[in-house]
DNA sequence: AAAAAAGGAACGATCATTCATTCATTTATT
DNA sequence: AATAAATGAATGAATGATCGTTCCTTTTTT
């Protein structure tokens, strides 16, 4: 299974340089010679695995998004009420932007871009719409305040753009009781109480 | 003075298409050709009053960040308490992305690229630094909640990012009270009591 | 030995930028 | 006032560099 191995090795080491190089730089400002470079292998091997340079920034955006969404949506609590939900949503959103700030950094400077299909553009909206949906039933039950559902998720949502970028600058440490502190505030502000 | 007027005209004709076209597909996506047509100027016209690209960037990236400085912190409440003094911040950082939904879309589009000089970035630290100000003096007089300003700014700052792109997409209209009750909730988030 | 994978030189397209030239306006001369 | 000379803003074809991509060759795997 050397074979396989090495096909995933390479696809990975192309994917994984992609990213670095996407989020730093953006889709336009990275070029095709650069990935390869850092991905160590030659020009044309990126086009046995990826048919155009557009090809990859889905393929790259797409699992970025599913693994996202996956954090959220697994171990979620469908019956609890909302705070523990809240909790849950606020604490996968945080962690994940902690350990995946890179990732973070691209879905947010690419999400707009003309280059991205059908297939990316809806891995992006399941997200956004599974975090409008606990919003929405929290509402219903009264529990959140009663506002459009796009401001309470850009509420939540919005704050970890600049964070991400500090992050990555290394001018921002995210420590449980910081992001605990942060995910009370932030409840402050959603809470209809 | 018709030829001031024009010089003026061909800059500002240039300024005003660099924006659209960055704010839409990026610096790196958009060409000097693709600007020169749009503002309707020969390509060579464009290095008559700006040196390179980069220079472009930065010479808009400037002037945007500038004003919207100036829409901060002209007319702020100095001597006054802090919930006026958050109102006014708040009014006014909305009040911008509304009025200049491009502008503000191209500055979070751009404010970590490496070919921003040092003026551009000091521009961009001048209204964060002026932001964290204001909450720094909040926490001092005890009103505004103890935790890293950084994310406090944040809390303020980052939910009109995705909230700029629904604008420019027409999926989100912020009307006057809509504002108001989101000043409330914010204040909640960022409140000491 | 055959087949698959990988490499990288080479290609046409397009980029940012340059520069010789045009042309409208101002200044100088008569 | 009429005309000629000078000016400099504007242009866009041309340039060298670099882009995404292809395709022939070499290397590796089976």
């Amino acid at each position: 299974m050397t074979e396989t191995i090495k096909k995933v090795n390479k696809k990975e080491a192309i994917l994984k340089a992609a990213l670095q190089l996407f989020s730093q730089r953006s889709f336009y400002g990275t070029t095709m010679p650069d990935i390869s470079t850092l991905a160590d292998v030659g020009a044309g091997t990126i086009y046995r695995y990826f048919t155009s340079k557009e090809a990859l920034v889905n393929a790259l955006f797409f699992r970025i998004m599913t693994e996202f969404d996956q954090r959220l949506e697994s171990d979620f609590p469908n019956g609890m009420d909302t705070r523990i939900q809240f909790h849950h949503l606020f604490q996968s959103l945080w962690g994940y932007v902690v350990d995946n700030t890179q990732a973070f950094v691209f879905i947010n400077l690419h999400d707009e871009g003309k280059y991205l299909d059908e297939r990316s553009h809806a891995s992006f909206d399941k997200l956004w719409n599974f975090i409008t949906t606990i919003i929405d039933k929290g509402q219903q039950r009264g529990d959140v305040v009663d506002l459009d559902p796009k401001s309470i998720v850009s509420l939540v949502y919005g704050p970890l753009i600049p964070i991400s970028k500090l992050l990555i600058n290394h001018k921002y440490t995210a420590s449980k009781d910081f992001v605990y502190a942060l995910e009370e505030a932030t409840w402050r502000a959603v809470s209809s109480k």
